[in-house]
DNA sequence: ACATAAAAGCGAATCAAATTCGAATTTGCC
DNA sequence: GGCAAATTCGAATTTGATTCGCTTTTATGT
């Protein structure tokens, strides 16, 4: 709708979106040997399949050491707890996440563009990545406790960004400059996340990314006529 | 705005507020002795606090007898498990804050001041009893476990009646009738569950009910505004 | 190929905390 | 005051996470 390519205004959201996707690893231990570089990969796949299915509290360290075809206390030779192995998941993938969205976004013209973008690789990225999208958005993201600083770092991340592209488009003139930032990104954020939740719990609606557009349409209308 | 006072078509939302205020009590046991009854609600209470701070998974069983002077075994008595006792808690608060909507919400006159109504009752239950609140938004609500059948029922109210307040506002011509009644209870319920559990994790918003009113003032823009 | 130190792996304790059980106490009621 | 039902609780039992010390495997230099 509007085109006033790449204002040069500083850009806030690349600067936090890449620092977010430099991501905080450094989670469990640094593998010298080959087979051990599997053994942990595979370990955080069984990991996320346990803990999506069990959640967090209930899965127990036997059943992702079968998973993983590994011996329980080897698993501690990774990672010094079940929680640190739990978290260690989440961080990755957001890690990744960022990175794919910098990618994707970095050639784009517009801040609606990018913010759509964003909201829109959210879901498609949770809808193909189920076990991982539990682990993150029903037990991870609201838990009580976390105060691991590089998940709630990685978690916060998101609501950053997000507020960072409603303030880098009200800068750029593509919606009015008396918005306020973080109201609308919470309405952004929380549709987004309620709807994700939504699905994982019911799988409903049926196509979580093809309804995810009209919605998205529909909350940026809310941006375009935010006014002060 | 409108008027158009109580237009004789069923109210679907009625009907559900109703019968999520009876609500689904008949969890634990039911004391036939004075001092048990007033010590089931000394276990209650305490064990409210102990698991918003402490996390349902982590807080002991120990911690809560102690905190309601009894002992550890006698909490079996009462709930068949830790879970169950912490299930009991939002299942109670819920019907009661269901019962005071119905209530205020019973003479207004418009399904757009009941749909504010609901959503501000909503915030403000929270901000006035963080502890359940806790327990509700950030354990229970995204819990991947709960099958139990009246947790499950109680949370899934709460989106049952926002889905009625639109449909049936649609109904009687306050706003638009080809409104997509489920994305815009999505974007209503996420923003709001959001808005409070950033509170709950933050306490930012400082005060989380003034924070709400103009939050849903966009929000009720929104519907008015929603077409097909 | 071979020796060796570092790295990785594992079974058998240990420990923490939920849950169960049966005896002892308290209450409501006649 | 006395009795049956209701309630309470301390002492096991059980489940599951975590630790420990010994054994096996790998990478690397010869």
């Amino acid at each position: 709708m509007l085109e006033k390519a790449t204002t040069p205004g500083r850009e806030r959201w690349r600067e936090i979106v890449e620092r977010a996707a430099a991501g905080y690893l450094d989670g469990g231990r640094d593998p010298k040997q080959d087979r051990s570089r599997r053994r942990q990969l595979d370990l955080l796949e069984a990991a996320t399949r346990v803990f999506a299915r069990d959640g967090i509290a209930k899965a127990k360290m036997a059943d992702i050491a079968a998973e993983a075809g590994i011996s329980v206390s080897s698993i501690y030779d990774y990672y010094p707890s079940k929680e640190d192995l739990a978290y260690e998941i989440p961080i990755r993938r957001l890690a990744q996440f960022y990175g794919e969205f910098l990618a994707q976004g970095e050639p784009l013209r517009t801040m609606r563009q990018r913010l759509r973008l964003f909201l829109e690789m959210a879901t498609e990225y949770a809808a193909r990545n189920p076990d991982w999208a539990r682990l993150l958005y029903l037990e991870i993201w609201p838990s009580v406790l976390i105060e691991e600083a590089r998940v709630r770092r990685a978690v916060d991340d998101f609501g950053r960004i997000v507020v960072a592209l409603v303030r880098d488009g009200a800068e750029r003139g593509e919606w009015s400059a008396d918005i306020n930032a973080y109201q609308t990104a919470t309405i952004l954020m929380g549709s987004i996340t309620h709807m994700i939740i939504t699905w994982l719990l019911y799988r409903r609606p049926e196509d979580l990314v093809a309804a995810t557009q009209p919605m998205v349409d529909q909350l940026l209308r809310l941006v375009d006529a935010a006014g002060p």
